[in-house]
DNA sequence: CGACACCTTGAATTACCTCAAGCCGAGTGG
DNA sequence: CCACTCGGCTTGAGGTAATTCAAGGTGTCG
């Protein structure tokens, strides 16, 4: 691993890899800065760290000093639900920031875990902060980070009251689709890197419906699965479905 | 309406009135201002408007230029789902705020809808920003706003996806109480301002059913309710409830 | 006093869950 | 190389919580 830089892949610590080079950088946190910003902003990211699949990028709890940003592979969030049940509240892809919702607090209130073997970059808080307040630009990235979120949360929250299991299941791949094509990925096919469990506890559904809804989706030629990998055949009969998913309540 | 101040209901425009007065303060987002700081961040707060029941304080698609701290009253946050369905996503008691979830956008993602007649300080985010180039702490009180929503998103994705009907019902009720009694009332006895129809879509429940569950939360002596008055009999009952509210999936 | 919005309660239906069994694929070790 | 195991996935059958539909009650405001 003291070789060359692998592609598009992250290196690891020691390499020298910077923010510049990084083929995420127009989806990044720190979009929108100016060249000479962006050389100040790389100067203070602790350089990318791997996770095996499993590990605990962030435990519940643990107390706040950093945001972490996906570089690949990666990760579930979750909440220790009252009652020991875990319970997923996002996914998060490369280019996505972990630990928004800790920000301006003194502990972690969920736990960050690696779907896959997997590579982020840390950002010191505190350096963040000083940075920011040279930089507006800065400022405003985060700003927009977390409303986006927040906004994200929202539509979750209709998606979780209002839908029915096969538009919650329709918007979530949909969802996927997006998000890896916004990376340059193809919106069609993709591996899903959570477990049917997981996409279950992130839309409040059982396993077992979450497999059904597969098959059925297969079955009627909306996509094709095998396993985790995905293909998606006919988006607008997808979007038809969780767009308005027929009437419901 | 260009009489005296209304004891502790906030002043109509015009009259002045002070953050140092407001009783909310302690719990306002300039929390942990130094009073010289909480002076300038006085200075840049439009005097509190009057918005009557109905009334909309934020329209969707509205562009983003200020926030709004509830002063009196309360409101309902909801996003125009796809498909007509109007969806509530939150509530607004005094001292929470409006509009985070547009901060760094340029338009405004939910409307905010009054419950009630109520009052609501406007904070014009320009100001806002250049204030808290100043301050640092003003800054820290965004941020924390801010992670503070997004955790409770989080918590509620939790009870969305998890709970029995029992269990959200619980869950909200003993909610309201809390944030009641973070503002010097009682947790014990509260108007809810909303109907059930909002409440029904805030929890993902029919309406029909929060209107069994409150009968049935009153038959078994946890409560009385009449109408919109809800006197909570039995917390730790309550708590039972919300808390493990017993197995499911 | 009638109109209207909101709430309550009942009866029937259904979407989704639970439970249970079997399958598949990957890794392990004989 | 095969048998074994183990976690994850699929599929079926049956049960149930919450929905929908429907009717009637209550309070409020013009």
């Amino acid at each position: 691993m003291t070789h060359h830089t692998p592609g598009h892949a992250a290196t690891p610590s020691g390499q020298v890899s910077r923010c510049q080079g990084c083929s995420l950088c127009a989806h990044c946190l720190p979009l929108g800065l100016a060249p000479d910003d962006l050389e100040q902003f790389d100067a203070i990211i602790r350089r990318p760290r791997p996770l095996k699949r499993g590990a605990l990028l962030v435990r519940e709890g643990d107390p706040f000093t950093s945001l972490y940003v996906v570089r690949s592979g990666s990760f579930k969030q979750v909440v220790a639900d009252t009652g020991y049940r875990e319970n997923v509240t996002h996914f998060l892809l490369p280019s996505e920031v972990a630990g928004l919702d800790a920000v301006g607090e003194a502990l972690h209130p969920t736990s960050v875990v690696a779907l896959e073997s997997s590579f982020v970059c840390e950002l010191p808080f505190a350096s963040l902060e000083a940075l920011s307040d040279r930089l507006p630009a800065l400022r405003g990235a985060l700003y927009r980070c977390m409303s986006q979120e927040l906004h994200r949360d929202q539509r979750l929250h209709c998606l979780l009251s209002f839908a029915t299991a096969e538009r919650r299941m329709a918007s979530f791949l949909l969802g996927m689709s997006e998000r890896h094509a916004a990376r340059g990925y193809s919106p069609y096919g993709f591996q899903l890197a959570m477990s049917r469990a997981d996409i279950g506890s992130f839309l409040g559904l059982a396993l077992e419906t979450v497999s059904r809804l597969m098959s059925r989706f297969q079955r009627h030629g909306l996509l094709a699965v095998r396993g985790r990998e995905v293909t998606l055949l006919d988006l607008p009969a997808l979007e038809a479905l969780a767009e308005q998913g027929e009437t419901r309540r």
